[in-house]
DNA sequence: TCAATTTATATCGTTCACGATGCAAAAATA
DNA sequence: TATTTTTGCATCGTGAACGATATAAATTGA
């Protein structure tokens, strides 16, 4: 019956959508005594990568349109983490570089990822799975970025 | 060093989180005929497996806040598809339930998750890696559930 | 029975996320 | 070179998500 297909326990999107929405929610901890949103830690990330980069380079990593970076990037701004300056070749692009406060919280974050990784890994007890899932995953988004 | 565990490409989180949101932007040829979110489209699940449920179930079913839910709700309300009544035994509780609209929805619904997973399975050549993805993101999500 | 506590929902404020639109600068093309 | 198109970013409006708080009703317990 087509009916069965509606049930929400048979949904692959709800899962992802939930356990998303749990993970971040799992960073809380280590992200609310630095001041930053999990978004923002992920700018973060991209930027402690590589500086000085235009607004649209950013939104192109994470996956995410300007139009959401670039209200995240104004509040980045007024938190003191990043200052936003003209492009000097191109002066359309706001090329995005990092403070003295947000080059400092690098080593204040450094520890996150393990903690994470050994909170999942104590709370569902294996990772080898978890790791697997990881190529599965990026085959999906993937397949997905281009419509 | 530490620091290389900073980078994005080695967070399970982001993929979810991108995966997630992309995912939910997979809905969007079905849903907006219908004129329904992702978020509404799950509470219509609920509500198509048992109607008349309180707020707090509906919430509950799907590992959201009731904060989350209620303006979720008005706003389906508002759109015709649900309508919420004082409950009988405890009156503290707002029963919800489908109106005609919402009812007749289920029909017109009932090809989307075959829609999903063809496009899904097109789009990444194969399937059996996703089924097996489910039941390591319900341990995930089970396991961060209780904080 | 009456006060204290818990529960169910609602409201408020902030941050995402994104479609639609605007605008100026750059690039392409006539 | 002048015009058209594209690009990079910003703004606006709407709908989540959720922490904090509020409120009324139910429950507990003294």
């Amino acid at each position: 019956m087509a009916y069965e297909q509606l049930k929400l326990d048979n949904q692959l999107c709800f899962r992802l959508y939930t356990a998303a929405r749990l993970t971040m929610g799992a960073y809380h901890p280590y992200l609310d005594p630095l001041g930053i949103t999990y978004p923002q830690y992920l700018v973060l990330l991209v930027l402690w990568e590589q500086d000085k980069q235009p607004v649209n380079d950013i939104a192109h990593k994470l996956f995410l349109e300007t139009n959401t970076v670039t209200p995240l990037l104004q509040r980045m701004e007024k938190a003191g983490l990043v200052k936003r300056t003209k492009g000097k070749e191109d002066t359309r692009q706001r090329i995005v570089s990092l403070t003295k406060k947000g080059i400092e919280m690098r080593e204040q974050a450094k520890h996150i990822p393990d903690c994470l990784s050994n909170e999942i890994i104590q709370i569902t007890g294996e990772e080898e799975e978890f790791v697997r899932m990881i190529p599965t995953l990026d085959k999906l988004i993937e397949g997905l970025k281009q419509q």
